[in-house]
DNA sequence: CTTGACACCCAGCAAGACTAGGTATAGCCT
DNA sequence: AGGCTATACCTAGTCTTGCTGGGTGTCAAG
């Protein structure tokens, strides 16, 4: 997977699966990895960024939890989050009949 | 359309208009405007500055013609172009389908 | 003769994801 | 006990990429 495809539709792939249920962030790449098949396999240092980023954003909200002594942090969908979930879901409608469109 | 949307598929699209026939620059981005229904509206200072990069990379050739007193540069894929338009084309299903089966 | 479409170009910027490091706990193997 | 792997988090710096905002010049229409 090139490098660059990812741009400007990560958010929109972390929101989906927090979406789901809240998630922390180690579980969200193994996650995205299961549900491609394989084919999304995200560093560690472009999730953990993005999810700091979401968070600023105020789509995500977060909270640390303490299972058997590891650390992990909990990320959830605020309102806001959930909304821009669904406007990202159908922006991404849009790209890819757009690109589709070109390439077929 | 969010601008980042585009990152990493731009060189697909252009390879895929110019595939389909010698093109120049500004009847690219028309090509483009037409073939995604207007959502794909790229800015002249996305496309040229692209359009080097790939001829630069040897994915495409060009050559300049004085059709009418106005200048263009004509651009036609390289056999390195054509079998990188393939790539991208494969490249662009996958990641397709990887986002849709998260987002789904 | 000015406006708009056509047609090209580029320097500098901003944003996004990755690289390559770092910390720390838990469980398994030898 | 020591080492290795998986889990789990973090970040400074880098690179790529597309866009902004400027510029040049031709041609046709009003």
């Amino acid at each position: 997977m090139r490098a660059e495809s990812l741009k400007g539709h990560l958010d929109a792939l972390i929101l989906a699966v927090v979406g789901a249920g809240p998630c922390h962030g180690y579980a969200i790449i193994e996650e995205l990895k299961q549900r491609s098949g394989g084919s999304l396999d995200l560093p560690e240092g472009t999730v953990y960024p993005a999810l700091h980023r979401l968070e600023e954003g105020g789509l995500l909200r977060s909270s640390w939890s303490k299972d058997s002594g590891r650390r992990r942090r909990i990320y959830e969908l605020t309102r806001r989050g959930q909304r821009e979930l669904g406007v990202r879901r159908s922006e991404w409608r849009d790209f890819s009949r757009a690109v589709e469109s070109v390439l077929a």
